[in-house]
DNA sequence: AACTTCGCCAACCGCCTACCA
DNA sequence: ATGGTAGGCGGTTGGCGAAGT
């Protein structure tokens, strides 16, 4: 038996929204908020509708901050680069961008930049490490050594074995969350001859690029990855560490050609001019 | 001009998760 | 600890206008 419908979908108007009902439901939530439930409010507000209906209106297009059409290169190349490192996590996507919704991200994506050259490279990075352990979504956080695939079998090329090495130990935020098991689909495939502790960079750096250690703890603010596809290529990384018989993955994070000079700085207020984000929560 | 195909996007559907009693 | 409920999310659909034949 599944559960109970949200609303009597025979009896609630669905379809377009018209205009009256559009007002309606502006004026609504312009005095006396969405009140935090949204099944309540078309009763409250005097609209026939399902409150998940409302809701979505609201979200994806009565809010005063929305933005519609007229995307930039920047928010093109952060869409692009964000699909390559996280897959379709529109609502993680559309929060890197002001004003843009997931509906409206998603959008665009399916209809028109998945078209473009560079989309459709960052396509084909994440479906290529997604077939290396399977739908990101489902990628356990604690992947079975004897199951993982090695660099040799990922078909990505930046991805290859030349580019890995180990740093220095230690932990950037770590979330062991679910959030963690997306972001480390590509850290899951190594298949290291021994346990190892320590962060593994997962793609070559760009030249004279010094990887620094990471401090322990480090919790940073991500919302500048809004500004990270104007910068140099998104990297992955991930923490791996020996736990008895299997490795776990509990970190995630992207390095970016200032990242000495980032962590060298203040850790506890640290914002990197140039990008770089340590999870994706 | 009429018809078909294509592209766009708003809206819906159903599942998952967080929260609360 | 458990079950019910609402919110949130990603995938998909359907309607409509534009473009093509």
């Amino acid at each position: 038996m599944g559960r109970a419908p949200c609303c009597d979908k025979e009896r609630v108007k669905r379809g377009p929204w018209a205009p009256e009902e559009d007002d309606q439901l502006r004026s609504y939530v312009r005095a006396h908020g969405i009140g935090g439930n949204w099944i309540a409010l078309p009763h409250k507000a005097g609209l026939n509708r399902c409150g998940k209906s409302c809701r979505l209106r609201w979200l994806n297009y009565l809010r005063p901050d929305i933005r519609h059409g007229g995307y930039t290169d920047h928010e093109d190349r952060v869409i692009c680069s964000l699909y390559a490192s996280i897959g379709s996590r529109w609502s993680v996507i559309a929060s890197k961008l002001p004003g843009r919704t997931d509906n409206d991200v998603k959008n665009y994506w399916n209809t028109k930049l998945k078209k473009k050259p560079m989309a459709r490279a960052a396509h084909q990075h994440h479906a290529q490490d997604a077939t290396c352990l399977g739908p990101y979504s489902s990628a356990p956080a604690t992947p079975q050594t004897g199951t993982a695939r090695s660099w040799t079998q990922c078909a990505t090329p930046s991805l290859q074995p030349a580019a890995l090495s180990p740093v220095a130990s230690g932990s950037s935020s770590v979330d062991t969350g679910s959030s963690s098991g997306d972001v480390c689909f590509a850290a899951a495939m190594y298949q290291p001859p021994r346990p190892m502790q320590g962060l593994v960079r997962l793609a070559a750096p760009p030249p004279n690029t010094d990887l620094a250690p990471v401090p322990t703890a480090t919790l940073l603010d991500d919302a500048f990855l809004a500004d990270l596809g104007a910068y140099g290529d998104l990297l992955f990384g991930g923490l791996i560490q020996d736990d008895k018989a299997s490795l776990e993955l509990s970190a995630a994070a992207c390095y970016f050609p200032n990242m000495t000079e980032m962590w060298a700085g203040d850790h506890a207020h640290a914002k990197p001019h140039q990008g770089l984000c340590n999870t994706f929560t």
